[in-house]
DNA sequence: ATGGTCGTTGCACGA
């Protein structure tokens, strides 16, 4: 089973990048996140007729998140069942797929460390922390994936010291991440790789892509009966290439059979 | 030199 996240930066502009991509890597699930769309603009057609069932959750302008798949969606489920009010912003779904509760993620960016969003990012990483532990088991087959904004450790970090002080390699962040691993989930990605500069993003500016000046956010969380069955993972760094590309490469991860 | 680009929208702001 063939997982992929993509942090597609408008679904609208990228359309046809994500249509060729799904040809080539012929995923049988990708969860997409920054789709930028409301629900009733998500192409769901275009995906049916490439034989992939969709479930969108957007608001228009800013954020949005979908899963794709083609081995089933069953029991979809928006943002989190804690109790709590309504995230505002469209950053969580849920669905299971060919038996695999998945999860796409849009953690927030958190800006400074001394803004409002950053306590909104910490807040929204916890409600992760307790839907997982109330909803889920660590022995469920669980694959948690997406734009976590958050660069696990320093090997994930193009220069820690253009970093200090700021978001994504905090430690608050770094400690949110870390209890979820703690619940029960691998970063399948980091446990196939332990060299630094193996990056996801890359800033539009100044060329960073080509001068290897990127972080590693896009993760896949894999629970230990699923990381198990690990055979392959990937950044397709050639997404990141040519027109109009996003800013962030797909991340695939390949699970065995049961 | 504290910039640089790209997406949204609308002539600024978020990433």
């Amino acid at each position: 089973m063939r997982i992929a996240t993509w942090n597609v930066n408008s679904l609208g502009v990228r359309l046809g990048r994500v249509e060729s991509w799904l040809a080539d890597f012929q995923p049988d699930v990708l969860c997409i996140q920054e789709t930028k769309l409301a629900d009733d603009a998500f192409p769901a057609l275009t995906f049916q007729a490439l034989g992939y069932e969709s479930f969108h959750h957007g608001q228009g302008q800013w954020n949005g998140v979908a899963i794709l798949s083609r081995v089933g969606i069953e029991d979809p489920q928006v943002g989190f069942a804690d109790g709590g009010d309504a995230d505002p912003e469209a950053r969580a779904v849920w669905a299971t797929c060919g038996g695999v509760r998945v999860a796409s993620l849009y953690v927030p960016n958190g800006r400074s460390l001394d803004n409002d969003h950053y306590q909104y990012k910490l807040r929204w990483l916890e409600r992760l922390r307790v839907h997982l532990a109330t909803s889920c088991a660590p022995t469920d087959e669980v694959c948690v994936v997406g734009d976590f904004n958050i660069a696990p450790d320093d090997r994930d970090v193009w220069d820690l010291a253009k970093f200090e002080g700021a978001t994504h390699v905090s430690q608050a962040e770094r400690a949110a991440l870390g209890e979820l691993l703690q619940w029960g989930m691998t970063d399948v990605f980091r446990a196939k790789y332990v060299e630094d500069g193996l990056y996801s993003w890359w800033d539009y500016r100044g060329g960073s892509f080509h001068k290897r000046q990127g972080l590693r956010i896009d993760l896949v969380l894999a629970t230990a009966p699923l990381a198990a069955r690990l055979e392959h993972t990937l950044i397709d760094r050639s997404a990141r290439k040519g027109e109009t590309p996003s800013d962030h490469a797909p991340v695939i991860a390949d699970f065995g059979p049961r």
